[in-house]
DNA sequence: TCTAACTTTCAAAATAAACTGAAAGTTCAG
DNA sequence: CTGAACTTTCAGTTTATTTTGAAAGTTAGA
């Protein structure tokens, strides 16, 4: 397999990867692309390679940048603006979990706690097992979320190679 | 707030919460019905609490079906057909952890291992920083695999109360 | 200030995903 | 067998998301 036939094929499958989690296909593709270049690259680059408008490169890469998985690399003397991509997998990885536990699990913990001022006097069964299933998923949420605070905070410790514990 | 009033925000709620991670926004509607519902519903019920058709809750619920998180409840002496969801959240947490795990994790480590045949003689810099993209991005796959894997075997004694460890 | 180089925006067009509903398929009691 | 009760399929339609491209906006050097 040559390098321009394994860069498609892993773009492809990036691409692809990212429509399963809820990421538009583009989006996982600039990534991937900057991933795989050893130098930063400039939005006719990508426009170029993955042959999308400049307008699609523009929005996807601001995303990018939210989400903080690319930055801006500006070199001195030139107008244009380059871009680069966080090469470390679990920075990376770390980043987009901090990201969506903020995102997702923050709000959705909001909205569950509004679910329990349900009226206590109502007694029938449904809102009994209501209630039942809105105290397990919170449970369920807020273990979650300690975890993948535990997660990320061990982040250092884990590249400096130590070991990791996750403790309930 | 009324029970009528909690039920349709929980199902909005998850409802949109499914879209965030690839998952259809009616399958997760359903899934939130049956979450909160003390008895298992028919075909029609579904239908008629979601006002959407026939055709519809048949496909999506046979994705649940398959996703592990509804089962069938064939009543006897009735024709018709009920479902019922997995009222435990951990145990539907872990089902759709293992699911994705295989179906999404397996996939992505074999393009990643086909991906390293590419041509050793190439020497360029986009080679070599392609390479280590590709072996980085195993690593972490990999050790991700290892975790959830454990955290699925682990998965009974956390039930019991127990001490949860996640070892790198 | 002016203008060329570049970036951003956004309405309209293209594409993709989800949904409907009716027809076809299945099952089983009589 | 037959047909009523139910489930499944899928072509066509609707809805939602993504992409384009050209115009508007920004910036900096002359």
């Amino acid at each position: 397999m040559t390098y321009e036939e394994s860069k498609l094929k892993f773009i492809q499958g990036w691409g692809s990867l990212g429509s399963n989690w809820g990421i538009n296909r583009t989006m996982a593709q600039i990534h991937a692309l900057l991933l795989i270049s050893p130098k930063s690259l400039s939005t006719e680059d990508v426009m170029e390679e993955l042959k999308i408008s400049r307008g699609n490169v523009n929005m996807n890469m601001r995303d990018l940048i939210n989400w903080g998985l690319v930055r801006k690399d500006l070199k001195p003397g030139e107008r244009k603006e380059f871009f680069y991509a966080e090469k470390d997998m679990w920075k990376a990885a770390m980043q987009i979990i901090k990201e969506r536990r903020k995102r997702e699990l923050e709000p959705l913990m909001q909205v569950m706690s509004e679910l329990k001022t349900l009226d206590k006097t109502d007694k029938s069964e449904e809102a009994k097992e209501f209630t039942k299933t809105i105290e397990n998923i919170e449970d369920v949420i807020s273990k979650a979320d300690g975890a993948l605070d535990k997660l990320s905070r061990a982040q250092d410790n884990w590249l400096l190679g130590g070991l990791m514990k996750i403790v309930k």
